[in-house]
DNA sequence: ATGTCCGTAACCTACGGA
């Protein structure tokens, strides 16, 4: 079974590379984040056989899940915080998370506070799960789990992303029972997700990894990796996908 | 590295957000 997650900053201008996408790397289940649509394109993907969950309300966020091993028990529900960011489904035997977690801006911006809340609701929302199941939880966390995982740890004195709250809030999740599955580096020696548009960052691989899949111990990694030709060329988001080959 | 890209509202450019 192959899963994939990806940040694909508007399905609509991405549908040109989504679409060729989805062909070629061929992932059994996708979680898509920032959407930044009401409405899926879902005919597009049914076509190539798959079903499809969205969270979606207009302007920003938006969330959804791509499956073609079935698709059950959708939940978008985030209590106390209703924007779209988050969307669960069973895909046939694997439980599927896809989370678009608030960026939070600045470490003294109220965004900030409403990272760290939205964080503590993802935590008690897993108690509903049980550690022994097959379930992924995987998205955009707008968090670089450790100094490495920013392209000069310098640059990021001061920024959110690497504070030690927003570590420790990763951390809780994965103390619950998931295992951070990190990808065969790329180009260089680490597996960033992310390169910012501006000034050739991707080209010099000025990058950091905030894309993750957490996995249950249930859940065995045959391979994982990150796919940089989707950074590339015309029209590319933001973000790579994280590809990683499964078997339960 | 204030450097780009996205959607929207309102116009043919500005803005918030990332």
């Amino acid at each position: 079974m192959r899963i994939a997650t990806w940040n694909v900053n508007s399905i609509g201008a991405r549908l040109p590379r989504f679409l060729p996408w989805l062909e070629e790397a061929a992932p059994d289940v996708v979680a898509v984040q920032e959407t930044k649509t009401a409405t899926f394109p879902a005919a597009d993907v049914e076509a190539l056989g798959y079903e499809v969950a969205h969270a979606g309300d207009g302007r920003w966020n938006g969330v959804a899940i791509l499956s073609r091993v079935g698709l059950s028990d959708v939940d978008t529900v985030h209590p106390g915080h209703p924007e779209p960011r988050l969307v669960s489904a069973q895909c046939g035997p694997l439980h599927v998370t896809s989370v678009y977690v608030p960026n939070g801006r600045a470490v003294d911006d109220p965004h900030y506070l409403y990272k760290l809340d939205w964080f503590a609701t993802l935590r008690e929302r897993l108690e509903r799960f049980d550690p022994a199941q097959p379930l992924v939880l995987m998205g955009d966390f707008n968090v670089a789990r450790t100094d490495d995982d920013v392209w000069d740890r310098s640059r990021f004195v001061g920024s959110t992303h690497v504070t030690p709250a927003e570590r420790t809030a990763m951390d809780a999740l994965v103390e619950w029972g998931l295992v951070d599955v990190v990808p065969r580096p790329g180009k260089g020696d680490r597996p960033f997700t992310y390169w910012d548009y501006r000034a050739g960052m991707f080209h010099k691989d000025m990058g950091m990894r905030i894309d993750y899949v957490l996995a249950t111990p249930a859940v065995t990694v045959q391979d994982a990796w990150v796919d940089r030709e989707a950074r590339k060329g015309t029209g590319p988001s933001d973000h790579a996908p994280v590809v990683v080959d499964i078997t339960l």
